[in-house]
DNA sequence: GATGAATGAGGTTTCATTCAT
DNA sequence: AATGAATGAAACCTCATTCAT
């Protein structure tokens, strides 16, 4: 709806020079995951850009417009793309979720755009609205993108039945994490952590909890515990 | 007894010596957690425990110190504890994560300590030591912990056999994600995520994803794709 | 004149509570002499003389007043009792300069209100009031006594003839920087100065300096250097 | 030629970035002397320069860095050119001696570095390390070039032998002195000092102290005075 | 377009002073 | 009389922003 408007209007959030150097993108970036926007200095901006701290404001007009800018650069554009690629895929809903898994992984986590994740949740507090924006651009689509192969998957008795959105939103926690993980305590850990050994295991999870239901369960069966957990999650082992 | 009297008769300002630096703590984190840690300002500190900026002087020696006894009063100290009913309980492995995982929602995740590991990630790159110091102090030994209970699963045969290190990763991703969330983008979104039914589907996949294998396992098994996805994640599926 | 109308009129600087505890005066004038006036912090005033900092505010009105106090409290009254000996003196003027030195040494030099110098020179231009007020009543009366003992010199034909004023002034300096060295260079100097050999050194050399010239002088006579001196100091040695 | 210029035709700010520093220290002494360290605020050093407070740290770190060069900046580099003049100096040890004395004059006493002098007694206390600097740097090299010069005297037989580590002390005194007098009292004081008459009476004094001793001396013989005196100082009137 | 010296608002921190106890 | 927790003005210092070159 609006999004085709805001593309024919030229949103306020997407003002002149459009030839924002990279350069000075790319070390915005890396200072504001690293140290946060309050404590980024723009001289250090500019130092690791290799340029003044002048040249700055010859592209952006203040710190603020340099973050928005830096969190628009880096909004993963594809997901339309794997939306259209979800819609034509045509085998076992569990490849196409391990496929755009490793799409995700190679398109986002690998690269510099995963200390996006990183930078939103820690911002989010400071500027709601790009907060919002980003909720609006990044993460429903994503979440409505997987929910959708979910919907397909029990539509085509491939998974079983959960609620997608509750269901997208475990799916996606490993993914963030990792992000997340890579840009904070990763650096500090003596013990590494293997990204891939880590994302096959959590497909191999994912998948292993949306395989449908064989015959009887066992009387500890997950889906019955569910129900009783929500009702009264911390008091139910004393049941 | 006198703590009523003082309650009634109360004068213009209160003598607490005592309770003042729980009182800053309490404001400290949350606005920690609100603005991060450069964005946070004394003055604000101060006038949300509802005192001067100078009385924060009285005990702390800066800023950073400040910060420092946050963490410090919201490491969470019973982990211990969790450790001593997992080493006495009984039941079925399945069971004793279940618990565990409720303790640890009524214990943290629904106080305000829940908003430490927000500002831990965020502030990890301006605070190596204080990560470190956090990594050690509580990340470890809950991924100990929790780690001592897979393997109880997969030595009484409750669990299928899993990396427990990997594997407690992506189990604690959900749970740190949901706190996250609660301090990020949780304000921000309209439709809003139920802490208990997310933590139930989330025990529920964790279960699902330890189950023991039964018998024969499909060509789609989990297992071997775990080996094939490690050696080529992302072009896996185009094979 | 006016100073034994200040005698009576009770002047303004010396106010209320004549029960100024001398450990406050002590712990401030140490402090003071060791770090400045702003330099000196009242909490370290009050730990020193073991009383807590509100007690400072039970004597002293405030900072200022406490610095008042400290001056007025360390100024010589002994200048007058030098007055009255030197009256009486009956002999060589040399030697009742030998003895006043020797006096002032003894009662000011050795003891704690040798760092009062430091404390004047240092801080006269954040209080010329008390500048002018030291320079009233203690350095002019000192300078007034040391010239009388020179004029008693001169008159006596002890002495030879020299202008009183600026005599008495080379003739204070190196008692004053005595003082000075030990309250500044003296505690970093490897190499000690003996305080006594120093003025007894000074004392010899000022009373060598006002020996009544003999008969003939060399061509370099002193006095007459002085003249041409005073005429053009620093291009003199060219002539 | 483009200094005429630049006076007529000013801008409404001038860049100079190389003479900013020395602007900035010539304020900053003047108000270190005037003030002292703790009393100085960079407030005002920065309004005396003509620039503002944020401009001060483009220069240096901060105040102590300040304080430190405005210590270093002053430092007479000329103690080695009087080492050399004295050196080839071929005439009478009194005469070399007024020479020297000249020179300071001219070329410290008359300056700005004359408050120096002050500004390092009063915060010798405060900063012990540039005080040992200061010491290392300015008075032992001082104090040994006038030791030269007495010990030269002294070996030419054109002055008595006199201990001349202590001479000099007593001889640089005055010289001192004058300085600190010029930043202290000497402002509060109605009677001027002249200080070329001043300074000449002080050679002339010095100079008689140092002539060397005719042939018998009478009982009160200095030398044999200065032993006497040395044994008990402030109890040989009595004697 | 690019620079970097200069600025000054705003933050952290200190410390003289107050006041209920 | 004595205390010491609390205060807030004022200092130091930082850094986003401007602007002449």
């Amino acid at each position: 709806m609006n999004r085709i408007e805001s593309r024919t209007a030229r949103p306020r959030w997407e003002r002149r020079k459009d030839a924002r150097p990279s350069e000075l993108l790319a070390a915005a970036l890396s200072l504001f995951v690293e140290k946060g926007y309050a404590g980024t200095r723009l001289d250090d901006v500019a130092a690791r850009a290799g340029v003044s701290k002048g040249t700055l404001y010859l592209y952006f007009d203040n710190k603020e417009d340099l973050f928005k800018a830096v969190v628009r650069e880096n909004i993963s554009r594809n997901i339309e793309a794997g939306r259209e690629e979800a819609a034509k895929f045509e085998g076992h809903s569990a490849q196409l979720l391990r496929y755009l898994i490793g799409e995700w992984f190679s398109r986002i986590a690998s690269g510099p755009a995963s200390g996006i994740a990183k930078l939103m949740i820690a911002e989010s507090g400071n500027f709601p609205e790009i907060a919002s924006f980003y909720l609006a651009e990044v993460i429903e689509p994503a979440h409505a993108l997987m929910q959708g192969v979910i919907r397909r998957g029990i539509g085509r008795s491939e998974f079983r039945r959960v609620d997608p959105g509750l269901f997208v939103h475990t799916m996606f926690a490993p993914m963030v994490m990792l992000l997340l993980w890579k840009h904070s305590f990763g650096p500090c850990s003596s013990k590494a952590l293997d990204p891939k050994a880590y994302l096959a295991l959590h497909i191999e999870n994912t998948i292993a909890a949306l395989r449908p239901e064989p015959q009887a369960q066992p009387k500890t069966s997950a889906s019955r515990a569910t129900k009783r957990r929500s009702a009264g999650l911390n008091r139910a082992v004393h049941a």
